[in-house]
DNA sequence: AATGAATGAGCTTTCATTCAT
DNA sequence: AATGAATGAAAGCTCATTCAT
């Protein structure tokens, strides 16, 4: 094509005047400061983006935009769009992980344990309230993101019911049938997970759905 | 809810997507006949596609070029590329339910039924290998569609549920606690989903899975 | 990306209102008749542009702006940019060998020949100003096709000296000297089209070039 | 080109996997010879990518990247990308002016010197394997440069054959006419460098392609 | 002088939708 | 009602050039 001659003008117009919060990055230090923050701002737009609109619509431009900075300045960080939506799930799922782990450690029992968790998650969810569709929508944009955040998720609790089931806490499943209970467990969390992000609402999942929860694991595991 | 076109749809007899002989609509006799048999091979079509390569991939072109005719008579038929996306999961999630609820019905006891529903569930997704992408990406693709679908499921399960409440062969549940219940069996089946459909194979979902399963079901329950 | 919904609109603003003479196929009648008016524009557009700025500046949004239709149009009818590119000189490239053969083929002996052949190049230079830069970019933006073209003209030449050797018009040269010889004459009259093409200039070639090159070659050939 | 996530490794030694002994920039002593060196690479880098990819994808990233050096660095040597495309090709028809006229000199009659010469331009090209390709697309990429490199040529190559018209070697030819034979002859050398750059061989051109060439030009410039 | 990240114009291509036939 | 070419907005991505460090 055309060689491109024209001399890059400086960013005057201010970024979308919309919803950009963008904390900003221009009051960097170091080059190396700026970049990473930069990174990160473009990260959090992405993951904004994702959690309010979807996937989908997570256009470089979308994203870009809310970052503050130029289109081109994405690809200095990222591969591609596919690169940086397939870093989205890993990052959250790894901090989500750790901590549910930490909620989870404090209790003593199996099913104390599995009860923070759960609550854990769900207070997750509040804090991070873009992970649900960026967890949600992960089998159809970034498979194979997914495919590893189920296997890490399906890792560690299979070795939380192991040893429960050592224990003697849970009674009456081979380990193969622990792993049909992982997905059960698992997959429970991902469908509960709509009383507690109904629409931006702040609130904490009800008390009577963590009870319900618990009361089903627990007969379900201890009197198998 | 999706506009339905002004076409003149028979909600009747949409079921099977897929294994029909395609009876070609170069064969009908009359005016009416024809455009329904369009329609149809339209619906079937955009459904093998959905099913085979997602909602993303699902492009009027393509679905037009599988159902042999024209791009542009894709619009007589439906408003718009969402409008049959939309209409994709409630046609097929009916079939879906009948099919459940038959082989359900053939039990005595709630856990008879609710292995049997189980096992239903699975024998539909080898009849209709389509069914489980549409669903699977539903909330990604078709959101209102999805949750049209998840109500009326839930509707079904809580009925069902109810009334083994009532009977007494569920115990320890309040009414919204069966809620609660029936979305972790409802999303157990997703993500056990993953036990039936490996890559195309055409076996049934294991044994031993459908046993762990009703294990955790039958205990969870009836000793809530 | 965001499904684009957007509804086209009419083409309401005419084409570029500076260079475009786009001999209109709006007025035309059948739609076979005017999606050939359209390729054809298109076609044209890009021989235009291609021979004032180059292929490196001939861009989509170049030449359809000239052809006088949207952008899309342009993949209605050329699989992509390099298709089109791809197709240019092979068309206008037969199109000069039939004009050639024809002037060529009004002499008797061999010399008269190469004489009215090398004066119809570049009367067809002439009519066809666009030629001589797609012929001298093609190596570099087009090369199969400058292969393609290379080999047919070869072909032809060969075939013509051939004969000339038969008859004893030519002497002192073997088969495969021939084939130097028509190298030697076809790369000539890339580099003596700048007699002729003088920016833009409606110029006949000059009268003592042809003679000087006739010269060189009777003697060459006929001496050997 | 975007960046990986790694840590920032330096552009350590990426330069001329070629012919060049490439003495490293990075020893140099005093500023200024330091500043020749980082020139210089830049410069080769050029024309080994120029010759191997072409103009077309000799980009800022590629040649600074091969020359060892940022970006930015290119910027301080020349003015623009399409500054130091313009360069090439005169700064190397130099070096082959001077070979070919060395080479050249050695005969004793005008058709001595021509084959020497001619024999001259072949092995400048073996030696100088990106010279054949910078040449050719010069036209399409850096038109002024090939202007000024042909008028170069010509003004040598008319020289040269005006020194052998005064002295009777050749003989029928105006002042004027002379530039077609000029022309012709500075022409032939690009077509039949097809037979000595066949895919990277570095083979001789062939004897027998040499005498044809040599017929033709004895006969048709003695005879004339 | 060297660096290399930021910039943004500009590219090719796709595709849902329209509409004259 | 069926057709299928035309439309044009919008996408992802590249890269020459600038400039703060």
């Amino acid at each position: 094509m055309a060689t491109r001659n024209s001399a890059p003008k400086k960013n005057t117009a201010e970024q979308s005047p919309l919803e950009t919060a963008s904390p900003d990055w221009r009051d960097a230090g170091s080059r190396d400061e700026r970049s990473r923050l930069i990174r990160e701002a473009l990260f959090r737009a992405a993951a904004e983006i994702v959690g309010e609109k979807g996937y989908q619509d997570a256009s470089i431009t979308f994203i870009t935009q809310r970052a503050g900075v130029a289109q081109g300045t994405f690809y200095n960080h990222f591969e591609s769009r596919q690169d940086i939506l397939d870093q989205l799930l890993p990052a959250l799922g790894e901090d989500m992980l750790a901590h549910v782990g930490a909620c989870s450690n404090k209790g003593k029992t199996l099913f104390e344990r599995e009860e923070l968790g759960f609550r854990g998650f769900f207070s997750f969810l509040r804090t991070h309230p873009h992970f649900f569709r960026i967890l949600n929508e992960a089998p159809s944009f970034a498979p194979k993101a997914y495919e590893a955040h189920l296997e890490l998720v399906r890792e560690g609790y299979m070795h939380f019911l192991r040893k429960a089931r050592s224990s003697g806490e849970i009674s009456g499943y081979s380990e193969r049938e622990l792993e049909v209970v992982t997905y059960v467990l698992m997959s429970a969390r991902l469908y509960l997970g709509r009383y507690a992000s109904q629409d931006g609402s702040n609130d904490e999942i009800p008390d009577w759905v963590v009870k319900a929860y618990c009361k089903l694991v627990r007969h379900g595991l201890s009197g198998g």
